[in-house]
DNA sequence: TGAAATCTTACAGAAGCTGTAAGTGGTATA
DNA sequence: TATACCACTTACAGCTTCTGTAAGATTTCA
């Protein structure tokens, strides 16, 4: 079942959110603590995220930035400051959908619905920044330039991609990539990121992936 | 420069669509003969379409239907006609974006901008009814079922793709995937397609690819 | 039934990917 | 500045995957 997260703080909207998604055969998810919602929405793995923007804690927009630098799941905003400015900020953070409350039940699942399509042929694609990468077959792309990686390069990026902008330790890179932390031969962790340089170093992205003696490497975009 | 077409027959509000997409460093290409507007599209080669719905001829909802089918190109729709019904009506025949005139310029161009971005991590995906296909790494998608496909392979799949529904000479497929049409060895072609058909059967699409008897091949996708 | 078209399987050459090895270059610390 | 350690690069050979050839089986239509 497709699974919604919903960021609501008004229980009684919250609940006719959720009535509304049950109906239509989604499973709806809302978040309980608005503490630490990026947490809980990370473990919940959602295909979609509905989020408010009056919250408690972090607004709406901030959390929409958040979310959408690592960015793989479509946002929708629904708020009841529907000015031309609110929806101009929303889609400028990277929001997918702006509605104004109230929304009728049947423009917001068919809202939803589309955006579940396209992010459909999106699955497998991660993002940083500017560049993203397709998981399945190691597909980079980076401003309309393309690269196909080999397996192990793009396991290395992809482990980088999703840690970023934090440090990945070798050992870490050990056990994404070849599945033990004992890495008996360090030497095969540097030919690959060679490797993989100089992919990167083809498309512009040349000093992207930098090293941190004696701890591991980082993926750098953001002077990009 | 990104290309943005135009289907609209008021002169005064082409107009005015031409200068906002202009202005934002859009070029902006009006569709001139309503009669055969698919055509010009399809030389045209849009990043985007924008329609309207009131049009001479076939309506905006057809056309969008129409190039739906083949889809990789985000439609939105723009129209007087602004009641909930006609939003669902176009949202189920697969725009991406539905918008009421009149639009502030503002408003057009973040949405715009919002489509044209979700879409550049679609570049060269080919779509083909409920299957779609990576044409850098023929990655093929069909009901969150996932299969690489070897080059030749995907090659002529991309060929039956666009071409879908009409049959593929053997001639043709042979100048796609060999770049001759003089097939020296026909049996080449037959040996590949086996290939590809076992590919497909293992994802539920056993029946897709037919042969007609002395003439070539169908991708069939109506029934799925 | 017979001929033509189509399909399938096995095989070997070619191409690309991967880890090993060995040597070079850079950096922190005493 | 000397030394040890860490990081980088290149070449090479084994392995896997892809591709076309060949040969025989199966289907279709007249």
């Amino acid at each position: 079942m497709v699974k919604i997260a919903i960021v609501e703080d008004d229980r009684y909207l919250l609940e006719e959110l959720v009535q509304t998604f049950e109906k239509a055969g989604y499973e709806a998810c809302p978040v309980t603590s608005f503490a630490c919602v990026e947490q809980e929405l990370a473990q919940m793995h959602p295909e979609l995220v509905v989020l408010d923007v009056n919250l408690p804690g972090k607004s709406g927009y901030e959390l929409c930035k958040i979310l959408k630098a690592k960015a793989s799941v479509p946002i929708l905003i629904l708020t009841a400051r529907d000015t031309l400015t609110d929806e101009l900020t929303a889609l400028g953070l990277g929001a997918d959908e702006f509605l104004a409350k109230p929304c009728p039940p049947r423009r917001l699942l068919a809202r939803t619905q589309r955006l579940l399509q396209t992010y459909d042929r999106l699955k497998g694609v991660l993002c940083a920044g500017p560049l993203s990468l397709d998981c399945d077959t190691y597909k980079l792309m980076f401003r309309s330039e393309i690269r196909i990686l080999a397996e192990t390069e793009g396991k290395i990026l992809r482990m980088l991609m999703e840690r970023c902008p934090e440090i990945v330790g070798k050992g870490e890179l050990f056990s994404a990539v070849w599945g033990t932390e004992e890495f008996v031969d360090e030497n095969i962790l540097q030919v690959n990121v060679s490797r993989l340089r100089k992919h990167l170093s083809e498309i512009g992205l040349g000093e992207a992936v930098r090293n941190i003696r004696g701890q591991g490497y980082v993926l750098e975009v953001e002077k990009l």
